[in-house]
DNA sequence: CTATCGTTTCCATGATACTGGAAATATCAA
DNA sequence: TTGATATTTCCAGTATCATGGAAACGATAG
C-alpha cells in the first residue's frame, strides 16, 4: 500500500457510522450482511447508510455482491492487513524491536454456507 | 479502546501530512524527532506542522516532550496496537479464523541514547 | 406489464477541517 | 535585559464532508 491509498482508507474508517458498519461486517464474517440488515441493526436512514457504504467500498475496505434484490456487503480482511503493515513499516530505524516481523492480524477465512 | 476513541485516532491518521509525520516518527523510533526536524524533512510551514502535531497528540498517536528549546515528538506504539486490536475485534462470528488470536504488531522498544 | 421491495442517487443545508502568515510564547545565552 | 531560536496560537479564507427526504433505479413475483 502507498500513502495515496492509505489516506482514503483511513478516512473511510474515521467516521462514527462507517466504523460501526465496518466492525459489524468484521463480526459478521465472510457471509456479510445485506444493506437493509445493516440499516436495521445500526438505525441509519437508507440514504445515509448508502453514502457510507459507498465510501467504504471505494476505499476497498468492504466488498459488494448482489444476491437477488439485496446487496450484500462484507469486510475485506486483506485490505486491513495491508493497512496495518503500511502503518508499521520500517519501524524503529531497523533496530531489532520485538516484532519488526509484522504478523498478519487477520487472515481471510473461507466463506460458509 | 472504544469507538469514541477510535474515531479521532483514525481521523488523525487520515490526512496526508499527518500520516507522513506519523510514519516518519515510527521510523525514527523511540528517540523521536524535534518539530523543526520534521518540518525540514517534510517541507511543511511551521504553523501547519504544529496544527497537525497537535491533532496527532490529542489523538494519542504521538507523545511530546521538551528538550531545551526543542519539542521532541515520538510515536506511541502501544496506541497503534490498541487501535489494530479494536479494528479486528470479534472477527468472524467467533469462528476459528486463523488469527482470531490477534498478535501484537509492534511492541514498544526501549529508548536508546 | 404492474406492483413491490431493496437500495442508490440527487440535492441543499449545516458543520468541520486545512492552510499559512503574523503575532505571541517559551527557552536559553551573554 | 536583550537577542536569538524553536514552536505554538490566532485568524480568515477556502474546501471538503455528513445528513436525510424525495425521486429514480434494478430485480423479482404474479
Amino acid at each position: 500500500m502507498k500513502t495515496a491509498d492509505a489516506v482514503p482508507t483511513l478516512a473511510a474508517l474515521a467516521q462514527e457510522h462507517r466504523l460501526a458498519i465496518y466492525r459489524l461486517l468484521v463480526q459478521a464474517g465472510p457471509n456479510g450482511m445485506a444493506a437493509g440488515a445493516i440499516a436495521d441493526k445500526l438505525g441509519l436512514p437508507a440514504s445515509s447508510l448508502s453514502f457510507h457504504l459507498a465510501n467504504l467500498n471505494r476505499a476497498g475496505m468492504i466488498v459488494q455482491k448482489r444476491e437477488s434484490r439485496s446487496l450484500i456487503y462484507s469486510a475485506d480482511f486483506d485490505r486491513m492487513n495491508a493497512l496495518v503493515e503500511f502503518l508499521t513499516e520500517n519501524c524503529c530505524e531497523g533496530m531489532s524491536c520485538a516484532s519488526t516481523a509484522k504478523a498478519k492480524i487477520v487472515s481471510q477465512p473461507r466463506r460458509t454456507g
